[in-house]
DNA sequence: GGTCAGGTAAACAGATCGGTTTACCTATGA
DNA sequence: TCATAGGTAAACCGATCTGTTTACCTGACC
């Protein structure tokens, strides 16, 4: 056994075309020649062409791993992850949003698929927040969601990594501000 | 002379289907009949289908009126007035960033025109913050920027209109984070 | 009245798409 | 030994795409 089992080479070649080129602009047979397959067996492994991007973006869908460092520290080090993310020659967008703007239709799985990738990533940043003990963690978790995906999206079309260490720099700002207001506020009730 | 002459309203025809379905999903065909018009006459406005996109991008390239109000106002106004396109039933993104990723090709012109009006954009943010004696505007321009095109992304995504109010609170916090250590530095040039 | 620019309607060309079908091949295991 | 599961290669189907062509029509201007 030399190479990986048909499906997941199949869902490999997906991921490397949908994400580089577009889930529009690939066909079916490319996929099944990028894999080394005959589209007889993608069909056999994946129904259709719409279960094939459903599992390509959920496989993408990757489990953040829990980390001891402090939450700021880990906050601030997903946007220079970000930095790094946009460099990338490679670099095309974030799957998700590619996925909703390219297939249109609300009702398609993808959809769905994105949302629940989005609201996922918008815990952790409010997780990172509460251990912080900052009070508005879930309105601040969703700025910082947006920061992150307007650099995606900036960068996407002025082809400017550094614009992560911008987002990270507003970032900081919002954290820190949120941390000062509750320390007044809890100054302010000792006082009283 | 009951409506308008073909060439605009092939480019009305354009700029409702290429938004509201994508680019990639309207045909030529969809649009010379949403036009009233026959194909050949399309053709003969528009040599291709992607003048007809260029064409589509540079006309909602609309200049921002000037303005008298306070700066200030005007900038946090733009994220009011992004929450309302946002609540519109056809919002479907930005779409010079859904242009850029249903095209793909970064050599096409509908990239550059991309980047030309978020350079516009980024350049008006930039010219009231410099207004307000803001010193580091032209970070701050990028940041603004950044929140804008995030709530348009997280919007389309989740289908939350009050994100833009979300990132209209950050930009009032970075906005104020800087007025204030302008303040700062200038009271400390004061006592010294 | 005749010319002609600019329009319509529709067929056509060549390519590509998602998906199916046919025919053949090959390793495994009872 | 031989059935079978699962693979390959390639033709095929109907739909759709961008773009061209053909044939006809209409209204304005000299």
């Amino acid at each position: 056994m030399y190479s990986a089992a048909p499906a997941e080479r199949i869902l490999a070649a997906a991921d490397k075309l949908f994400y580089t080129q577009g889930i529009r602009a690939v066909g079916v047979d490319a996929v099944a020649a990028e894999a080394g397959v005959s589209k007889r067996t993608l069909y056999n492994h994946y129904p259709s062409k719409d279960a094939l991007i459903a599992a390509y973006l959920t496989a993408r869908f990757r489990q953040i791993t829990p980390s001891d460092a402090p939450a700021r520290e880990q906050l601030l080090g997903a946007f220079d992850r970000l930095e790094r993310i946009l460099a990338d020659g490679s670099f095309r967008g974030c799957p998700y949003v590619n996925a909703v703007i390219e297939i249109g239709d609300p009702k398609h799985q993808a959809a769905g698929i994105a949302v629940q990738f989005k609201e996922q990533r918008r815990l952790w940043y409010r997780a990172l927040l509460e251990r912080m003990g900052i009070g508005a963690a879930d309105a601040l978790a969703t700025q910082l969601q947006i920061l992150s995906e307007g650099a995606l999206a900036a960068a996407l079309v002025r082809g400017d990594p550094s614009l992560a260490r911008s987002a990270r720099a507003a970032a900081e700002v919002l954290i820190d501000n949120a941390v000062t207001r509750r320390r007044r506020t809890r100054s302010r009730a000792r006082s009283a």
